[in-house]
DNA sequence: CTTTTTGCAAATGATTTGCATTAAC
DNA sequence: GTTAATGCAAATCATTTGCAAAAAG
């Protein structure tokens, strides 16, 4: 089906282009990756990629919903290509590492329980964005009390 | 208790100034204001304000625990007085009208749901910021098809 | 050959940093 | 008087924008 790079891109109406491929290769290769550690990736596969072809192909991406952007606050935003299924994230305070986290509630419980309640009340609620703060088992064990 | 805002800062040892005193009243005044938003209702009430004594004031205030920051995809943060009770946040797309929403799964559900799962297990949570995105009322009606 | 994408550079916008001045304690 | 906070300017960082050159369809 869609397991082809190059045809996934033509389904979107989308040139395939070198650049692109490995984007997408470099997303699925290592999630929760920033772009810029994409474009690293992707130099390393391809030579050269300027910073602008690796934006526009996330966001190009992010858009036609083959891959996922993740914004946390404060931090560069983060891409994965785990779309579809609704899953959340977990980030390391300390280390930024970040974890992927099935919503342990059912399908997708946000969004029910977000309709139709109080200041909130009328909003059609299309997505439901969810980080988890925390400190990650490396971190705990690294600095205990510090 | 500390329902005076002086005294409030005082429990913190923090230095009690005009602008601290302007900006812990302007985020109680308009909650889900920017950085921006709060420097102008800050104008407004003492004359001038640096932008940096706002961040400076905004920033320590949040570490402090007495105001919360809630920081959308793409946006600038916004600042509410609403801290300790387990709360989420709907976005418009649209006009960025924020509300706020109490979860509806009871005490922190969010928070319990996560522990000890799949790929995220081991993180020590210790805040889950949910947002949730769709559209508001308003821009429902404003554009109903377009 | 026409349209889309890349690449380079410059622009934007939010937030931070450095340091002297000023106010708080 | 000493410490912490303000104000002004400059710096940083992620991301966007504009436009000519290059590649895709």
């Amino acid at each position: 089906m869609t397991s082809d790079p190059a045809e996934l891109l033509r389904q979107n109406a989308l040139s395939v282009t070198a650049q692109r491929l490995a984007v997408l290769r470099a997303v699925s290769a290592r999630p929760h990756g920033t772009a810029d550690t994409i474009a690293e990736d992707v130099r390393a596969e391809i030579g050269v990629v300027s910073k602008q072809a690796v934006y526009n192909a996330l966001g190009t991406l992010v858009e036609k919903g083959l891959i996922r952007r993740i914004q946390p606050a404060g931090s560069p935003a983060l891409y994965e290509d785990r779309v579809g299924d609704n899953h959340h994230h977990v980030i390391c305070r300390s280390c930024g590492k970040t974890g992927d986290i099935d919503c342990a509630v059912g399908e997708s419980p946000c969004l029910t329980a977000a309709v139709g309640i109080g200041a909130g009340a009328g909003f059609q609620i299309d997505e439901a964005e969810v980080i988890y703060w925390g400190t990650c088992p490396a971190c705990l064990a690294a600095k205990p009390g510090n």
